[in-house]
DNA sequence: ATCATTTCAGTGGCGTGCATCGAGGTGGGT
DNA sequence: ACCCACCTCGATGCACGCCACTGAAATGAT
């Protein structure tokens, strides 16, 4: 099948008709990115609205003193361009590189505008996920400004562990992280070293054993009493 | 007029048919609130889509130790519940209370739901609204993580005087900020002591000159050259 | 108006969480 | 076996949160 055809089968298209899936498909180009290759700087003017066909994108700013936060990651079935697609004058807010080779469909913002202005579904279906995107950044917030370092820290895991475990009981788990320190560090706004620190405590509390990206969760119940604090 | 006859007038109902208007204004209720009364607290079930018809409303969330984070504020003319509408399960993501007496229009989520499916127009503005929050949640996140405390107190100036003085040149410039030191600690994620502390080292570099809400601004140059390390 | 009470602002001191630096240790890949 | 990226951990300094106190300003009652 043509690389784009993956796009009548992302969750955000779910319940358009055929005929408005294919002309997004028709207008979508495909586009490969290298490993490493970056794909928007923040600043840039916005340039189209995407589907993620495979690969994965990482999201982030870095501040003069070449801190870096990470806003999110992108994989197969993601779209981004969201807020492109309202606010077309503004500067891309964030940068886009490619944590590996990925490959994205872009479908231009006048097309789709148009689309969303005769399909409100499309309208919906849109407002929906940004409005799943504003809470996690409620969150991401909250907890910067709310939680000290080794709360965030247990608090990602604990989410991470939801999100790729969900079937998982209250039993030991055993993990491999996707990602170093480093950048977990990015995304709960530390560095690498806390995060070191931070398994390191909550392995003399007996809540996990880690080395390196190998985790292996004890009691998942303390994890969360650790996060919410 | 009655009191929800603003509600034909807000800029996010603009360019709707005036059939539409009438039949948001009729599912709308009034609502007035006491200075300080909490209308919503964060896990709550939402209640409606509100716009508000005078007075101000504060969003923020607490954690446990009773530090306050605050979101944003809403004052006439502006709308909130928006991530209602599409995530009608969810729970309230933040904590709503009236800064001042106000009076708000509740409008039903099925009717406004049921409206915008059938209102593109509708849809898209509401969209392009969440849109917007979006983004400065963004800088919100950005600030907390990649600037330092005096960082985000110029910064937090800066953007201010650039909403509230819009006309203002680059000469000097008389303020009375409507909050107290608190408050503004409150909304960049410090305490009170390192707002005065900031406002303080900012006079002795000949930026502005301050006295608890009154603040001379000197040199807009300076103030936005120091918000953006 | 005057005074009392409360809220707010300015400032020093102090403890601590965390960022930075530096010196190893470890493991995977070629 | 080697290298290179990653992880571990101690030492140190700094920013910032917390406490305590003082004075100023606002608010309210008489």
């Amino acid at each position: 099948m043509h690389a784009t055809e993956m796009i009548k089968e992302i969750p955000l298209f779910k319940g358009l008709s055929e005929d408005v899936l294919s002309r997004l498909e028709s207008r979508a180009r495909v586009r490969r990115l290298e490993e490493g290759e970056t794909y928007l700087s923040a600043g840039q003017p916005p340039r189209a609205f995407c589907v993620v066909l495979n690969g994965q994108l990482k999201f982030y700013r870095v501040n003069k003193a070449g801190k870096e936060q990470v806003f999110g990651y992108a994989g197969p079935h993601d779209v981004f361009g969201l807020t492109s697609l309202t606010n077309p004058y503004r500067a891309m807010p964030v940068s886009c590189i490619a944590r590996t080779a990925t490959e994205i469909a872009e479908i231009d913002l006048p097309s789709i505008r148009e689309l969303m202005h005769r399909e409100p579904a499309l309208a919906v279906a849109i407002l929906t996920e940004q409005g799943k995107r504003y809470s996690s950044m409620l969150d991401l917030v909250d907890q910067l400004s709310l939680k000290d370092a080794h709360n965030r820290l247990a608090s990602w895991l604990d989410t991470w562990v939801t999100e790729n475990h969900p079937d998982a009981g209250d039993n030991e788990l055993m993990l491999v992280l996707p990602y170093t320190q480093s950048e977990i560090a990015a995304q709960i706004g530390t560095v690498r070293e806390v995060v070191s620190r931070g398994f390191s405590r909550m392995e003399k509390e007996g809540i996990l054993k880690a080395s390196g990206k190998r985790v292996t969760l004890l009691s998942r119940k303390r994890l969360r009493q650790m996060a919410e604090a």
